[in-house]
Parts: C-alpha cells; sequence; structure tokens
DNA sequence: TCAGTTGTGGAATGGATCGTCCATAACGTA
DNA sequence: TACGTTATGGACGATCCATTCCACAACTGA
C-alpha cells in the first residue's frame, strides 16, 4: 500500500561503507554519504536513523564480511591441507594491506581506533569478531598438528593468538609505512616460525626463502 | 623586554596529548585543551598556531618517545643478554596494553588510523619510527644470533619485522577486545617460537609455561 | 617611571554539519 | 479512480567548533 523504495539498502551501505572507509567516522557528512548515494537526507535518516546507527550497520556487515573471509579460506577442508589453509589465509591477509595504495587500512581496525573507547557496540562487535577469528584459526592449527605439520606439544590457542596478532598487526604496520614486500616477508616469516614436530625439518626463515602457496 | 609567558610549554603539551589520547584528533575540541590546560585561545594560538600544528607536535613527541621506551630496553649491553632484552621489551609493550584499562590504545595507533592516509606528515613520522624500531630490534637479534639463542640461519631482519607486527599487532587486538591475559601469553609465544639453534632445546610453546623475565 | 613589546583570555565570527521539516511524488487498495 | 500511506529531497534551524580579534596585563630596558 505505501510508495516501495527507489533504492537497494544493500547498494546504499555499500556507498555507506566507501565513504566511512575513505574518512572515517568523524570525518565523514552525512551530506558526502547523500551525495554518494544519490539519496535525500530524509530517506537516509528515515531508512537508517541517524549517522551512529547508519555507521553502526556499516561495521556490522564490515565484521561479518570478516569472519567470512577467513571462513571461506580457513573453515573445514582435510587436515592434509590445513597448513595450506592457514597460508593461503594469512598470505591473503598480507597481501590485502600490502595491495591497499590508498591506505586505508581495515575499517575494523579504523573504527574500534576511533570509536571504542567510547562506543560500546563498537567494542562489543569487534570483540567479537575477534573471537570468531580466534576459533577459525585454533581449529585449523589442531588439524595441521594432526597432520604433522605443526607440533602437537603446541597449545593451538596460543598459536591462533599468535597468528590472530600477525594478520592484524600486519594491517598496522602496513599502514603505520613499511612497504608491501616487508609485509609479504612477514606473513612468510610467521608462518615459517611455527614450532614443527620433533626431527621435522623447519621451513626456511633465512633470506629469500622460496614462498609456497 | 616582552611579557614572558606564564606557562610551561612542555606540561600544555602534555595536557594537550592526554585530551588528544583520550578523544582522538577530530574528537578533541580546542576549547577541550583550553581548559584542560588553563590557557585562553588566544595564547594557545599564540604558542601553537592551530589545532593541526599543535597535534603534530605533540604525535612527534610521542613517536619520539615510543623509540626512547625502545632504546632504553633494547639498546647496547652484552649479547649473552640480547635475548632477555628483546624478552623484556615485548612484554613491556604487552603489558603496556594490557594494563590500558581505559582501552585508549596508543597515540600512534590512533593518529595513524584517523590522520595517515590524508596527513603526510602524520605517515611519515609513523614510517620513520617503524624503521627506527626496526633497526633497534634488528641489532638486538643479531646479538642474541652471535650469542647462540637464535638461529644465526635466520634473517635478522625478518624475524625484526616479525617481532614488531607482532608488538603493534598486540596492541591492535587488545583494543579489539583481546583480555590482559591473552596479550601476555602472545607475548610468550612470540618470543617461544623464534628459532632456536640445531641442537638446541626450544622453550616451551604448551600450556601455561612459565614466562621467563 | 615610562614606553614598547609580547602574553592573556574571553567575546565575536564565520563556516560547517547534523538532523528535522514539509510539500510533493509514487504506489497499492478499495 | 480516489485515498491513505510511505518515500523523496532540498531547504531550514540549531548547534558546534576552529580561529580571529581586541582590550588589557605583565614584564624589561632605558
Amino acid at each position: 500500500m505505501p510508495r516501495p523504495r527507489a533504492f537497494d539498502e544493500r547498494e546504499v551501505l555499500e556507498r555507506a561503507r566507501e565513504r566511512f572507509w575513505a574518512t572515517g567516522y568523524a570525518g565523514t557528512r552525512m551530506d558526502d554519504i547523500a551525495q554518494a548515494t544519490g539519496l535525500g537526507k530524509g530517506s537516509l535518516y528515515g531508512a537508517f536513523g541517524d549517522k551512529g546507527k547508519l555507521f553502526h550497520r556499516v561495521f556490522d556487515d564490515w565484521c561479518t564480511a570478516v569472519v567470512e573471509v577467513a571462513e571461506g579460506r580457513l573453515a573445514g577442508g582435510p587436515d592434509a591441507e590445513a597448513m595450506a589453509r592457514l597460508s593461503g589465509y594469512v598470505h591473503l591477509m598480507a597481501e590485502n594491506t600490502a595491495s591497499d595504495t590508498e591506505r586505508r587500512g581495515c575499517l575494523l581496525a579504523k573504527g574500534v581506533a576511533e570509536l571504542a573507547q567510547h562506543d560500546p557496540a563498537v567494542a562489543g562487535r569487534s570483540a567479537e569478531t575477534m573471537t570468531a577469528l580466534l576459533t577459525l584459526l585454533r581449529t585449523e592449527i589442531s588439524a595441521a598438528q594432526r597432520h604433522g605439520d605443526i607440533d602437537s606439544a603446541a597449545d593451538p590457542e596460543r598459536l591462533a593468538a599468535l597468528l590472530l596478532t600477525v594478520v592484524r598487526g600486519i594491517e598496522a604496520v602496513g599502514k603505520a609505512g613499511l612497504d608491501p614486500e616487508a609485509l609479504r616477508n612477514i606473513a612468510d616469516t610467521a608462518l615459517a616460525v611455527l614450532p614443527v614436530p620433533e626431527g621435522r625439518k623447519r621451513l626456511a626463515t633465512g633470506r629469500s626463502p622460496a614462498r609456497e602457496n
């Protein structure tokens, strides 16, 4: 019975994300978003409430996507390929940062830095996301341990936390100015130093090793 | 001949840092800083130019301090204690984040997240800071290699980059919501996985190892 | 003591921005 | 086809904030 919306909500959220990603929360004006989406302010406010709610929506979707990417690379598969999955994931994350020529960084990190301290919703959602990533990593590490690629004496929980830290750290040092090649090397090195079972040959941590995967 | 300043510049910068640290660049009003420092706006602008210049000054000092802390923990000393110095530094950084109950994070990370993309001065200064930290870490890793605590086949440059990533990553995941104990464990784990020379016993990476240093 | 110079602090300014309002448009239903 | 409901989008109001301005204070050197 009512007049239907003339816009696609998903599309509008994408555009809004683009703006928040580029210029942060405080740095993005609602007028920018209106212009970027082609919507008028009335429609924008009518559909999403206010700037804060709109950002929460975007941030939430981003966090979901971050976990989905990890799930796509990590979840499931034979134990024999668990190490390759881990490697693929860590390298993918490094590549993402390395190829981010505009230096926008990750909206998760950006949002957390700007808002987590004063916005419980942002803080809570980011914590959830970290937990989900940790779980995925831990599962794969356990699989790699079963297959003998990682020393089973090591605590998978701890190695998962280490890898998560490396992944998020790559994002941080990348934004702080390290060059793309250095970021790729960090991913290599982090995977190479994972403890191998007694008597099994470690991957090289020396200069210019062949990167596998 | 002129009227002398009634305030201590260092003290004003400290207060300003406090404000920027707590609420970020965009989130801090010059009125806040005026109130926090007790200065009038005229004095503030007369002494520091404008908000941007004031922040650059604060940011610059912070970066200097970050490197100084690292120098205090890392620079110099006998090779035999290089590993202990590395351990001390990494644990100190973890402890800093762990004890940051207000979740303010590090002003370096916060400033970079908010401004690096659009402010070359911030981007440049952060890159300089990363380079300085890398150099310090590389030097200590080389020392530890000479003493046989780290496999000398490994590239010290790469291990330094990895440790820097872990240190910055701890800051990131801490702000993202990981609990303090997890952060301390990450520091432990990162140090434990550093490659040891052939035939030398690795530190435990298993559950609840005794943390040394 | 006086003049010149700089510091001080609060009022004023100008611009930007969030959110609202409202006249109008578009749709479904009776 | 007429009506009720929701969508639209641009103008508007109120607020906020960085910066400037200015009258006055404080100090030094002559």
